[in-house]
DNA sequence: TATTGAACGATAACTTTTATTGTCTATACT
DNA sequence: AGTATAGACAATAAAAGTTATCGTTCAATA
């Protein structure tokens, strides 16, 4: 029994998911993985290791880890294009269980001053906070009775 | 010639782009939709008032907006799923020409005290923070010699 | 007003993600 | 340890979102 093996273990144990061998492997790979891979690309180096594995078990079980937390996804909302259409300068509120985005005003979240260079020569343009949390209404739902 | 058609007739002008009843009326739909309509629902919006419009002409003229900066999209990253590898408390630095993201410390955006309430009840878990600017790539491409 | 390159509509194709279904396996319970 | 069963798996179809293609029509400008 590895390191990482006991980890996820206790992970799976922790967050009451079943460890099976897909999981495990699947977990392993994506510790191994720099930067922000997408499900392809997982699904890509975890075949190395299980050749016959599904991609929709690899979309399948990249969600059951973002649900329960052993994972985060870089952006909670890349479903699909939105465009902007308030023109005040503003940032973003995001429901992270349902979802929405409301906006906020820029001057709500005092943010300090924008430095103009950062790390690696990256020329700023403008910053863009998204706010993670839960709306009013879920946090209703959550208090409230339990759904059928 | 209403005041939006006057307007749009400049903005079109600034950026050189051409004129059309399509992009006219498109934007005309766009600017009286509030949040942060998906192509799809400004295409359901957009076809009560030219019924023969088609969803491509949505889709490509939507694209041409945001590339002028007569529109700004909602999310530079939503092109499909990607997951969080670093483990550490960070931000991400996205380029707006390339779409690069490149991680950043917290610390090196030294960000305020966060608000644990923010209007309308939302209950925050955390900031994200997209910086938008431009990579050192980039930059370089843009100085250096005009491509082939 | 005639010319011409760009934009349009129709639709096919492509990418990403989710749903379905039959089989198999991890877990709980003898 | 042996078995029942809920859940996980692979294969694949289908849905959702987006882009490309192509023949026709329109806007810019001479």
């Amino acid at each position: 029994m590895t390191a990482t093996d006991t980890t996820f273990r206790r992970l799976c144990a922790q967050h009451g998911i079943a460890v099976t061998h897909q999981r495990q492997v699947l977990y392993e790979v994506m510790q191994g993985m720099d930067g922000h891979p997408s499900p392809e690309e997982v699904y890509a180096r975890v075949k190395r290791e299980i050749p016959a594995i599904s991609l929709a078990t690899v979309y399948k079980n990249i969600h059951l880890f973002v649900e329960s937390g052993v994972l985060r996804e870089v952006s909670l909302h890349h479903g699909s294009q939105r465009v902007e259409m308030n023109e005040a300068e503003h940032h973003h509120m995001v429901c992270s269980r349902c979802k929405a985005i409301s906006d906020i005003s820029a001057d709500a979240l005092n943010l300090p001053e924008q430095r103009r260079q950062l790390p690696g020569g990256f020329l700023v343009e403008r910053y863009s906070v998204d706010v993670i949390g839960i709306c009013l209404e879920c946090q209703g739902l959550e208090r409230g009775a339990s759904r059928v």
